[in-house]
DNA sequence: TATTCCTGTCCTG
DNA sequence: CAGGACAGGAATA
């Protein structure tokens, strides 16, 4: 382990053994992949190739294998996207820096159908003024709905970016009735 | 309204 | 260890 992760942020202490599973939802593409610990990534893209290299981009020091209990936290990753107000009840295993953590859960408390600005979500972990720090906090999400990352809008209420595309995180809110 | 500066955290060389 | 990049925001003209 001494050598560097190429790319991988935040791979300190990462699981050893990472089962995954692709299907396919309204949205494009999903990949859940599940640690000893829980689901420790959800990712969206446009087909299983790009979302596998992403997942092995992130744990560059894992066995990956597919298949499992995945499929169990796959089906409800999926219902989470098709009906975003129920939210995830599987374990969750997060992995992080302290202030990413604290805005990731300070995230899960946001409830379907309400929005949250970066500067007020940056008040709400107790540093506020890091409006632009709690942005890249929430673009390192690894766990696309479990984490609603796509509630969390300017102040003006422009929708500003989605790691997985900014027209998903539209949709999304649509879904919850925030938008039109 | 458009421009400019400031901010906190993380990644890269 | 230092510099740069950002899914923002507030101040300024």
């Amino acid at each position: 382990m001494s050598d560097t992760t190429p790319k991988a942020p935040r791979a300190s202490g990462g699981p050893d053994r990472i089962r995954y599973a692709v299907g396919e939802c309204s949205l494009g593409t999903i990949l859940v992949a599940e640690s000893g610990h829980g689901v420790c990534a959800i990712t969206m893209g446009d087909d299983a190739d790009e979302l596998l290299r992403d997942l092995e981009r992130r744990f560059p020091h894992a066995e990956i294998t597919d298949g499992g209990p995945t499929l169990e936290g796959l089906a409800e990753a999926v219902a989470c996207v098709e009906q975003p107000v129920r939210g995830m009840d599987a374990a969750l295993d997060v992995q992080g820096t302290p202030f990413q953590r604290r805005v990731w859960r300070a995230l899960r408390e946001v409830p379907a159908g309400e929005t949250v600005s970066y500067a007020e979500l940056a008040r709400r972990i107790g540093t506020p003024g890091a409006a632009r720090a709690v942005a890249q906090a929430c673009a390192a999400n690894p766990l696309a709905v479990a984490i609603p990352c796509h509630r969390v809008v300017r102040s003006d209420g422009s929708l500003s970016g989605y790691r997985w595309g900014v027209e998903r995180k539209r949709t999304l809110l649509q879904r919850e009735g925030v938008l039109s």
